[in-house]
Formats: C-alpha cells, structure tokens, sequence
DNA sequence: CACATCCATGCCGTCAGGCTATGGATGCAG
DNA sequence: CTGCATCCATAGCCTGACGGCATGGATGTG
C-alpha cells in the first residue's frame, strides 16, 4: 500500500481549506485534477475521506483521523530528509550558511576567509536566503548557521551572536524632494508611499517599515517586491521609498537612487545564528570563532567602510 | 520534494540486502528498475546514498542517515493507515474479526448471531488469515478481534480468552497402516513424514508438527503447503501425515483421508483475543461476551458435536 | 430565472516506472 | 590466461498515472 508524500499534501490542504477549487488553487494544480487525486487517495484506502456538499468537502470520521496524522508524517519526513542532507554536507565537508542580502558586508569574506584558514579541506557553501525567512534556513534545518539581521522572530531557540550594529537609511528616487537633504528626521517619512516586502514575510516586512516608530500611523504601501533587484527598480521609478542599512548604500548602489541617514529609527544588527544542536559541533563552533574575530572595533559599523 | 513510500521500501531494501540484485528479487521488480529507482532517490534528494563496487551496494554517511530514517517513516505510515481503516470501520459500524481455519468451530455462527441481536445495525466482517499469522491479524491492528489457537507467540501483549479446548488428532491416508487402529500413541508418529506449513509461519509449524512432544527428535517433512485444501491433498496422496484439531474431522472430511485419535499432545485451544485499547471499546467488549456466552459447558468440546 | 459556486467527468498530451536485452567491470576457478 | 559468474549500468520500449482544458450536473442566491 504505497503512497506518495504529494497525496498526502494534497490531501491535508483539501482537509484544511475544506473546499477543493481553493485548496488547488494554493496546491498550484487545477482542480480537476486535485479532485482526482483525492478519489484516488480514498480508492487507495479504500475509505471514504470526505462528504462532498455544495458546500464544499467535509471530513468523514476517518478522514480526521487520516488528517490527524498526516501533518506528522509530512513533517517526520521532512526531517530525514534534512538529516540526510546534513549528512552528506557533513562528508563532503561543506559548511552551509545562509544569509540574508549583503549577509554580514565587507566581513563576509574575511570570514570565510578566515574559516578557510582554520578548516583546510571545508568549503563554506553560501546561500542567499528569500526575504520570507528571516532565520536564512536555519530554523528548517537547510543551513549549520547564518548570517542574518537582529532581531529576529524564533530567535529565542537559536543561539546568536552580535556581529555588527549599523544605521538604517532611507533609500529615494533621486528627484525626491528629500533627496537633497542631508539627514532625515523618520518622521518626515511617515507619509511616503514605501516598497515593502510581501505581507507573508510577516515580522521582517514591519521591521523595514519601522512600523514601531511610526507612533501607530498606517503605513502607506507604493508597492511590493520580492527581491532587492525589483525593490530598488520599484524605488527608482517613484513607487514609494524604503528604509535599509547604512551599507546597502555601499552594496546596491544604482543611477537614480539615493540613500540618505535618518534619526528617529533603532541601528539595525548582523548576527552569527546557528542551532542549539551544534553547540558541541567543531566546525560550526569554527565559523562562529572566525565571525567573532572579525566584529569590527566601532560598534557603528566596519572600520574599513569605504 | 515529494517521495514516494515506494521509494524508500526500495531504499530499505537495498540498505538492508546491500545488494541490487537480490533486493530487486525480495521486491518482486526487476534489478535495472531498482537501479533507475535508486538514482532518482540519490537524485531527488541531491546526495549520493550508496557506493556502488563489485562487492555490492555500501550504504554512505548520508545514506545510513536515511536508512536510520526511513524504517521509522514506514512504521509511522502504516500505523495512520490502519488507524484510519479502523476509524472506518466503526464509522460503518463493522466489526473486523480475524480467525484461523475454522475460528471457533461450530461455535462461530452463534456467536456472530449473538452479536447481531445484541448490537442492531452492526455487521461482522470476519477474515480468515493465512497460517503465517498465529493473531489472525490482530498484531497487525487489521481486526478488532480474532478467534484463534492459544498460546500463541506474542499473545503477552494482547488480551486473551479461552472459548474451547480440543483434542489433537491424526489426519492420515485411509491405507495408511495405522489408519485403522482406534488410538495412536504419538510416539508412533515420531519417524512418520508430517506435511507441514511453510518455514516462515515458525511457532505455528513447529506447534501442529508438535515438536515439544518428540523429546528432541528430528521431524520428517514429507511436504510443505501453505492452505488447508492443499495439505488434505498432499496427506491423501501419501506425502505424510499430520496434526489437526479433533474438530477438523468435521470440517474437513475428504474421500481418502481419516482422523484418528492421538495421546501423548497436550490438547489445543481457541480462544478470543483483542487489543488492550478496546479494553474499553464497548462495541469489542460486547462481541467478546457474546464469545464467552457460548462458551461449552463441556470442555473437550462443543456439546452439540455431531 | 440568470448566475455563481461547488465538485465530477471526458479527453488528451507527457512523463515516469516497469520489463527485456545487453554491456562493462571485476573476482575466481580451471 | 581464460572462461565464467556476479555485480551494477544503459538502451529501447510499453503502459499507466498525472496534469491540463473544457464541460456537465447540482444547488443556493440576487
């Protein structure tokens, strides 16, 4: 009796969103064929999972206990498989460390340079994590550590570790008429259109809204992106402004684009994070030596900014 | 990253056999399907699982990670299927009960018409189980209940009681030269060839060939079948002898073929069983008293035996 | 009564899994 | 040294499953 770990997928969002169209909606998949899936499913346990309504698919007894084990089963695989991967980075001696857009600036590859030194034979495997995971793929167990922004949120079953404190700037079309000044006051900004990121990013969208320092004001949204390419080509073309640190002025410079200090908004961190689990882990303890050798002198920033 | 439970029953396999071709013959599926099966796990999850050398396949690091993974998945995933199959089952009101061979002889209607009248609108869905499984599907968790021979190997962990106890009796050619005598010490039986279950039903085969009743001497195999219509044929046509319960002179009469009484074996029971988590499941409560309601007053046998 | 919203069905293209036959590598026995 | 056995890998083919689109049937709703 073999199934596959997509049925069960499917099967728990059809459980969940209780209502087929939607649920292959959210599965990417037509509905038809999301409808055949499920009969499948049922014809393979030979049990009827749902009651089919107009008003949409209703679980049967079974198929709550079906749906009660399910999440289980699929999380249960999805550590094996992060164990397996572990694993085999593990002997082909590759150090995976995730990171967050600039990771830790100018120190990154002194960093890695330095763990090159320490480690002969390790290779450190960078990954630029999405804007939607503000622990860079270590909380899902895809990275050993990561360089990221702090706070962030789950930080509390993670270990970190300070790196470098940095202002945030505002960053504007260069025909904004705050683009000439010098310094900006954030509040100031408040009624700016901003380019955000997706709602989903959660915690990490607010935090470069400065939503905490906006008094309770809403906050005005010019558009949305996914990646700092689009962000600052949306930027560029007037469709809001955004806050970012001090060094992306250094790291995404671009034609009609300005950065600018602003008072009134916390600095902004760059951590070490790894897991618990690698406390006792030579190598992960390695790299986390090496970033803390080379956390700069002046808590504002690296020395050698440019 | 979906996989299939295919997939890693082929994995497991390979693991355990560490070797292509004869885990291909245990799974019934040819040895180039097994290699493209076990590339396209390697290449799903980007590790390589196995060394492959003359010797065989040698599992990896990342590979003996998954192979500790992967028994655990499938454990996890049998038990939600049966616990839905369960949950079915009640929802339809059917109460699943396993037996052997002729379950509680003439008992079984009885018990099954006591049951219907003591629980309206539910039905019994009795499955017979193949030798190779002394719970009659009970361990397995495929049956609420089973009527089967005491003891039985694993019947530690299950709740038991006795229903009947029987004779041992010898099924034996009718030109067999002890076919005509009235009583066969056992001891006579000893140097006779006994058609037998198949190796892997163990504590079954070893207790109907009644190897604790020949002070150590070896057993003369004259055949191996694996059903009960087989091993009457098998015996007619000269290849042994055997064991069965006094009962089966009645349930299996054949042309050929006679029963006769033997000392020397301890007598054989059938008893009800069921797990202790329907200790408290009215439903199995209800059929296990319908079972000791009927129970012989007699007991060497139901009274009303022709 | 038209419309919206469910899920089910029919038909078709593509791809993955299986089989047979065969090849390349390597160890072993005569 | 050579023929053979035993590994696993590859090639070519067939079938069936999965997915898409278009459409149908049932049932509330404005």
């Amino acid at each position: 009796m073999d199934v596959d770990t997509r049925l069960l997928r499917y099967f728990a969002a059809v459980a969940q969103e209780g209502n087929l169209t939607r649920a292959a909606q959210g599965l990417f998949i037509s509905q038809p064929a999301l409808t055949k899936q499920i009969r499948q499913l049922e014809t393979l346990l030979d049990v009827r999972l749902f009651t089919r309504s107009r008003a949409g698919m209703t679980l049967t007894e079974p198929g709550r206990a079906l749906a009660a084990g399910v999440p289980g089963l699929l999380a249960d695989w999805d550590r094996v498989r992060r164990e397996t991967r572990s694993a085999a980075s593990r002997a082909a001696r590759v150090l995976r460390v995730g990171f967050l857009a600039s990771a830790a600036n100018e120190l990154t590859p002194r960093i890695t340079a330095a763990f090159a030194a320490r480690r002969p034979g390790w290779r450190v495997d960078m990954r630029q994590a999405p804007w939607s995971d503000p622990t860079a793929g270590l909380a899902a167990g895809d990275v050993d550590a990561a360089l990221l922004r702090l706070p962030f949120p789950g930080q509390e079953g993670l270990r970190t570790e300070t790196l470098l404190t940095e202002d945030r700037w505002a960053v504007l079309p260069d025909d904004h008429p705050l683009a000439g000044r010098a310094e900006i006051p954030f509040s100031e900004l408040w009624d700016e259109p901003f380019v955000a990121a997706p709602p989903e990013t959660g915690p990490w969208r607010d935090y470069w809204l400065a939503v905490d320092a906006r008094e309770g004001r809403p906050v005005l949204i010019g558009a949305v992106t996914e990646n700092p390419d689009d962000w600052l080509t949306a930027i560029a073309n007037g469709y809001g402004i955004a806050l970012a640190p001090a060094s992306a002025a250094r790291f995404y410079p671009r034609p009609g684009i300005v950065y600018r200090p602003v008072t009134g908004v916390a600095p902004t961190s760059v951590g070490v994070a790894w897991p618990p689990a690698a406390d006792t882990d030579r190598v992960v303890q390695d790299f986390v030596r090496c970033c803390l050798d080379h956390r700069p002198p002046d808590p504002d920033g690296p020395t050698d900014a440019p």
